[in-house]
RNA sequence: GGCGGCGUAGCUCAGCGGUAGAGCAGGGGAAUCAUAAUCCCUUGGUCGGUGGUUCAAAUCCGCCCGCCGCUACCA
């Protein structure tokens, strides 16, 4: 059996999950159950990045011990991934047990490679946000004197820091990826990637003393551990790392890690070369989405426009939520977040297109043909064209899906949904009902066995409605992956009184 | 400053050498099984500008304009 390991990040526990948060799980979620669908052994891992100096002053600012808060939040972004359909196979905690073990064992790899020393950090340092800034990011006064964006004082500071070699490995990362040219998509990603690494690596700081919420380095308790080794490690964690015994471990290499865009490098460039370091093989694809902005501006704490995944689902729904979001927008675009769009979609297209020749196929067997799924029986052109049409449907799909072009897939399903609401209106079985029944149940058999397959490649999009879907075409469970296709279902089965899938949203009076 | 991306119908975008496409929106018609849903027809673009290559350019090349991303440097 094929295996398939995928990621999301672990998403930092400094603040509240929100859509981008669920856009990405949501994302990982549907390629997660498409390749379950498809008979795949998949491990989907999920979790909390915990450590570090913004984490212990949010402690502090809820007035709330570090681990008790960490674990208030963890709580919070399990909750999220629960009420968004997430099929995780695994939820990793970053101080976990686990995970300070795999990342002491890989630091010692690192130290054993001769890839870690110990120099010193040096940059400009604001005491008052206890934050380094690089030079770029400084404004410089009139006077000389240089402040923070945020307009704290800065200093230039040196402390003792362990480094990883990170120099050492630029011909041999550009190496790789000239060999895997898939390594990072989309394309302008990898590009700039290339960019980056071409233009020279320094080592990497690996440890800091300024704060001590994080994995202590072995044998100098007074350096912890700095995000990249401690954060990026997550991922061979839950696959079992250092124990290569472990029945997850086959799951490594990551197949994909799906990743915001402003964490492509750390992905790209630092966690292959400090894997390849270590003697471990890098990840097979990291892919970068995109940013939403909501209704035409940028989504801030200050603006106050953040969206809470959860209040959304609660006026529209899980699955239109989940649809719109991989409809709208090309996955490694930017996009926009509106709720006009969002109805627009609910109701033209699972309402309208969707929902609707569901409801009016079932209804037409319901009354029609004693409710029960009627015989194949002999098929015309037009019958078998729809069908073969339903039938690519897979095969075009997973070439969609795995290039993570989920608007492209969806757009493959509709074009089945509006050819199939012609077919009916061509068709037209309530005419043939008085004038030729038996053609009258051969179309509306050909219209379930469309909906099968429609319902049964859209159950990783949109799952519970889905599920409703062939519930009513009586699909048994044991016959909703993509294999039982191949097989028809008998006929004369009796199938339970419709009622609709998609209601139309109504904006409500006001 | 360097590298890269984008600019096509009112909107969102596809097309990337052979005389412009989709969805939505707009207009007209049909039907009435269905969640007043659907189907059919249709209006609409000098493909950012400008030179060039070619028998032929939205599609290739140069320059210009406007957005955006990554990255660098100077005071």
């Amino acid at each position: 059996m094929k295996k398939f390991y995928l990621t999301t990040p672990i998403y930092y526990v400094n603040g509240a999950p929100h859509i981008g948060h669920a856009y990405t799980s949501i994302a990982a979620d549907v390629l997660a159950r498409w390749r379950r669908l498809d008979g795949c052994a998949v491990f989907f891992l999920t979790g909390t990045d915990e450590h570090g100096q913004k984490v212990e002053k949010a402690a502090a600012e809820a007035g709330l011990d570090t681990q008790s808060f960490t674990d208030r939040v963890t709580d919070d972004f399990r909750a999220m991934a629960m009420a968004m359909g997430i099929s995780n196979d695994d939820f990793i905690r970053t101080t976990e047990a686990r995970h300070k073990r795999a990342c002491v064992a890989l630091w010692e790899r690192l130290v054993a490679n001769d890839m870690i020393y110990l120099g010193h950090y040096e940059g400009w340092y604001a005491v008052r946000d206890e934050a380094f800034y690089g030079e770029d990011e400084l404004v410089r006064k009139p006077d000389g004197t240089r402040l923070a964006p945020t307009g704290a004082p800065v200093e230039w500071v040196r402390e003792p820091s362990y480094f990883f070699r990170l120099s050492a490995w630029q011909e041999k990362l550009l190496a790789f990826y000239e060999q895997n040219p898939d390594f990072i998509a989309p394309v302008a990603r990898r590009n700039e990637v290339l960019s980056f690494v071409r233009g020279g690596l320094a080592d990497l700081s690996v440890s800091r003393t300024s704060f001590t919420w994080g994995i202590p380095v072995p044998n100098d308790p007074a350096h912890v551990m700095y995000v990249w080794l401690d954060a990026l490690t997550n991922y061979i964690t839950a696959a079992g790392f250092p124990d290569e015994s472990d029945p997850r471990w086959r799951f490594w290499p990551a197949d994909l890690h799906i990743v915001g865009k402003e964490i492509v490098r750390f992905h790209a460039v630092y966690w292959p070369a400090m894997l390849m370091a270590a003697g471990i093989a890098p990840p097979r694809r990291i892919y970068s989405h995109g940013w939403w902005t909501v209704e035409g501006e940028k989504m801030s704490k200050s603006l106050g426009n953040v969206i809470d995944p959860r209040a959304l689902i609660a006026e529209f729904g899980l699955d239109p939520l989940r649809y719109f979001l991989l409809r709208e927008v090309p996955f490694g675009n930017d996009g926009d977040f509106s709720r006009r769009a969002l109805i627009t979609r609910l109701n033209g297209e699972l309402a309208n297109d969707l929902g609707n020749l569901a409801q009016r196929t079932l209804s037409l067997i319901a009354r029609n043909c004693d409710g029960r799924r009627p015989a194949i029986g002999e098929r015309m052109p037009a019958d078998t064209a729809l069908l073969a049409a339903a039938a690519a449907l897979p095969g075009g799909l997973d070439e969609r899906i795995t290039r993570l072009a989920f608007h492209e897939a969806l757009e493959e399903v509709w074009k089945i949904i509006r050819a199939a609401n012609a077919y009916i209106d061509h068709q037209a079985p309530w005419a043939l009902r008085k004038t030729d029944p038996a053609r009258m149940a051969v179309v509306l058999r050909t219209l379930a066995d469309a909906l099968r397959v429609i319902a049964t490649v859209l159950q990783p999009f949109m799952p519970e409605s889905m599920a409703r879907m062939l519930d009513q075409l009586a699909v048994p469970a044991s016959a909703r992956d993509l294999a039982a296709l191949a097989v028809e279902l008998p006929a004369g089965v009796a199938l339970p009184a419709p009622s609709g899938v998609f209601p139309r949203f109504v904006e409500p009076a006001g």
